[in-house]
This record gives C-alpha cells, sequence and structure tokens, in this order.
DNA sequence: CATGGGATTGACT
DNA sequence: GTCAATCCCATGC
C-alpha cells in the first residue's frame, strides 16, 4: 500500500512531519524514514526559489511524484514533490532505518556500521540504488515507493530543528526527526 | 561560452 | 577537526 496523491498535496510542511515513520522502498529494498526536511519556492535555500528552469521543473510538478537530483557531483538527493501542482516544494528524505534488503544495502555501500547505510540522504540513496534517471517518476506507481507508518508502531516524538548543509534561509526549522531514533545523519 | 557553487561524504591529520 | 572529489546547471558576459 502506498501513500495517495492528496497526501502530499499538502502544506509541505505537513508532509515532512508525517512522512516520518512511513516506509521507502526502490525494488526489494527498504527502510523506515526517521528523518526528513522540507522546501518550498518561498525560501531561498530552496532550489525552486528561481522560479521553473530545466533543473526545477520537477519540484512544480504533480505531487507524489520523486525529485531527484545530483549534490556535489557526486550524490544522488531523494525527495517528495509536494503541494499542488505549480508551487515549487519537496520534502527530503534525509534518514532511514533499514529494513529490508540490508545486504544488498551492505553491498552498495561498502563497510561500515549497519546505522550507517542510511544515515544520510547520499547515502541513503546509494543503499537503496536510486539514481537520477527516476527523477520525476511517480512514488504513487513508479519505482520507488513510500508506505504509510504501521498503525501499530509504538508513538515516537517527533523533533523539529534547523536544516542542514544549507547557507540561506538557515534559520527555519523544517527538520523533523524521530527523536530516539539511532540512524539520524546528525543526532536531533 | 566560462565560471562558480552546492540540500554530502569519506578519508585523513 | 580539515579537505577534496566531481558534475550539473544557473548565471552573466
Amino acid at each position: 500500500m502506498r501513500l495517495a496523491a492528496d497526501f502530499y498535496a499538502r502544506p509541505v510542511l505537513k508532509v515532512a512531519r508525517d512522512l516520518i515513520g512511513c516506509i521507502v522502498e526502490h525494488r526489494g529494498v527498504s527502510g523506515r524514514i526517521v528523518e526528513t526536511e522540507a522546501y518550498h519556492e518561498s525560501e531561498p535555500a530552496c532550489h525552486a526559489f528561481v522560479g521553473v528552469t530545466p533543473r526545477t521543473r520537477t519540484l512544480f510538478g504533480e505531487p507524489g511524484i520523486a525529485y531527484v537530483y545530483r549534490s556535489y557531483g557526486i550524490h544522488a538527493m531523494l525527495n517528495a514533490v509536494c503541494e499542488p501542482v505549480g508551487v515549487g516544494a519537496a520534502v527530503l528524505i534525509r534518514a532511514l532505518e533499514p529494513l529490508d534488503g540490508i545486504e544488498e544495502m551492505r553491498l552498495r555501500r561498502g563497510r561500515v556500521r549497519d546505522r550507517d547505510l542510511c544515515s544520510g540522504p547520499g547515502k541513503l540513496a546509494q543503499a537503496l540504488g536510486v539514481d537520477l534517471s527516476e527523477n520525476g517518476s511517480s512514488l504513487l506507481d513508479g519505482p520507488i515507493a513510500i508506505g504509510p507508518a504501521s498503525p501499530t508502531a509504538t508513538r515516537t516524538r517527533i523533533v523539529s530543528s534547523q536544516r542542514i548543509g544549507i547557507t540561506k534561509a538557515v534559520e527555519l526549522r523544517w527538520r523533523f526527526c524521530e527523536a530516539a531514533s539511532a540512524h539520524l545523519s546528525r543526532p536531533g
């Protein structure tokens, strides 16, 4: 079961918070989301701040598609596009707790502690095998799937903090973490 | 067409 | 703690 389009067609801050605990899956490899960040066209840290360009076109597309881009020439970053068509906004998936396909993650990630298999946006994209060709693909029926959090899971405490690695709009506390998780990119 | 800057990571001192 | 890798693309001439 996957999250539906109307889940993504909401304010990006709400989606970022609600994605904590949800399950990302790609070709049999999956993990539980423990860290996200929200980005919105109204603030300069968001790629969409500059308007529609070849790079940002995906961000303005249908809610529920993937925005995948290359960071620092090396790493793939996986985002879920949010808000109505025409609004540039997305949630960056920053860390996962590995669930399925852990052996495959180890093969792709090399010799690291299991808690570091997906403890960062570049790491999790590598562990899942997500690449730039999946930019614009649908999370509703494409190769990357996001399913709801388990209803039986114990309710976890979610904390917000400043986003990581940006130089603009640093004051916004648009990062969301599962406080108790051992799989964060950095402590909450 | 040339330039510069990243929503990062891992290796190294 | 410091620092380089590496490439897409936005910007400016």
